[in-house]
DNA sequence: CTAGCCCTCCGCCAGA
DNA sequence: CATCTGGCGGAGGGCT
């Protein structure tokens, strides 16, 4: 790991340039500048990435000019740029402006990795980047999409397409999960789960539980991994130890190990005990279950043990979250 | 809260 | 040579 965060302190910063123009969606701006647009250095020790922003024309009115960008770059920054990353428009029926169009197309010819948030796919689309490529956009809109663009493989179901060089997301809250999983590649999961955890804290910063929740990095679909987690949070109850995982996986106990911190970036232990708070919180909404048989089935064991991973993880006692959010059988996801 | 057992984790090395 | 895997032991933290 030292030889490693050594290499990454000499390594550059990535330049990725934020592309707006008039309409762009303030959210999902935010989205990439709360990612990329973030000093690291005093956390982490090194400047991951570099953002700009850049769009058509000098001066941006956003959101039907509720509020205006100056100071941006000009188009010709994207060629020179590591990524772009393309967000929303203010409607998919109006045509991009050809000169931005013409920009992408040079920036993915200079090799530039293309990232389209939400309806940003659209944008690459009218490029013509995505013929012929696996995409997806916001969920309401696949079927439109896939009309227009008849050449480009939709991907529904999915949070995010990733083609190497061009990068799509589904609605708005995917764009946080690609720009997550973009840092992944980029730097590794540790530095990913960094940057995941200072979002949750400013996100989630009242009451008290800014680690409530506990946003690990998605797993990708096709990570080797995925298949042992899913089976692990299927029988938490069974009282799950490491060498479980490890046998499921058809992998040494080390491996195991690697495998949990080059994907997820934690220990399997660790990401155990993430699944085992999150069941015994669901479970403590049901007043009619004992504290006992809530670390029974949470696979936490004992009631002792159930206090102190809450009050480590939460800083709250479980009959406390009882009384503020139990009483009444909790449904929502 | 504490004592004490047990498991987990990590660095290191060897082998494929 | 590079990369990946697995075993081992000690330190430390988890669990009862």
């Amino acid at each position: 790991v030292s030889q490693e965060s050594s290499q990454k302190v000499l390594r550059r910063a990535h330049r990725v340039v934020l592309l707006v123009d008039e309409g762009s969606n303030p959210f999902e701006m935010a989205c990439a500048c709360e990612i990329f647009g973030i000093r690291r250095q005093p956390e982490i020790g090194f400047e991951p990435y570099a953002l700009r922003v850049v769009s058509p024309t000098p001066t941006v009115a956003m959101r039907d000019g509720l509020f205006g960008l100056t100071g941006t770059g000009d188009l010709a920054e994207l060629s020179s740029a590591d990524s772009v990353i393309v967000p929303n428009r203010p409607d998919v029926y109006t045509n991009s402006r050809p000169a931005v169009l013409a920009a992408i197309r040079a920036a993915h010819a200079a090799g530039v990795r293309l990232i389209g948030l939400c309806t940003g796919a659209y944008t690459l689309a009218e490029a013509g980047l995505l013929d012929g490529r696996r995409a997806t956009v916001h969920w309401k809109l696949l079927d439109d999409f896939a009309a227009r663009f008849p050449d480009v493989r939709v991907e529904p179901d999915v949070l995010f397409v990733d083609e190497g060089d061009v990068l799509t997301s589904a609605g708005s809250a995917a764009a946080l999960d690609l720009a997550l999983h973009v840092v992944r590649k980029d730097w590794g999961a540790e530095v990913a789960n960094h940057v995941s955890r200072r979002l949750v804290f400013s996100a989630f910063r009242d009451g008290g539980q800014q680690q409530f929740v506990d946003r690990a990095v998605p797993a990708v679909a096709e990570a080797p991994l995925a298949p042992t987690l899913d089976w692990a949070k299927q029988r938490l109850q069974r009282r799950l130890r490491v060498t479980d995982l490890a046998d499921h996986a058809h992998m040494s106990v080390t491996s195991l190990h690697r495998r949990f911190r080059d994907e997820l970036g934690t220990t399997p232990l660790a990401w155990l005990n993430v699944q085992r708070i999150h069941h015994a919180l669901r479970l403590i909404e049901n007043p009619d279950l004992t504290m006992e048989v809530v670390a029974e089935r949470s696979g936490l064991g004992t009631t002792a043990n159930l206090r102190a991973l809450m009050h480590r993880h939460l800083g709250i006692n479980p009959s406390t979250y009882r009384r503020q959010f139990g009483g009444r059988q909790s449904t929502a996801e």
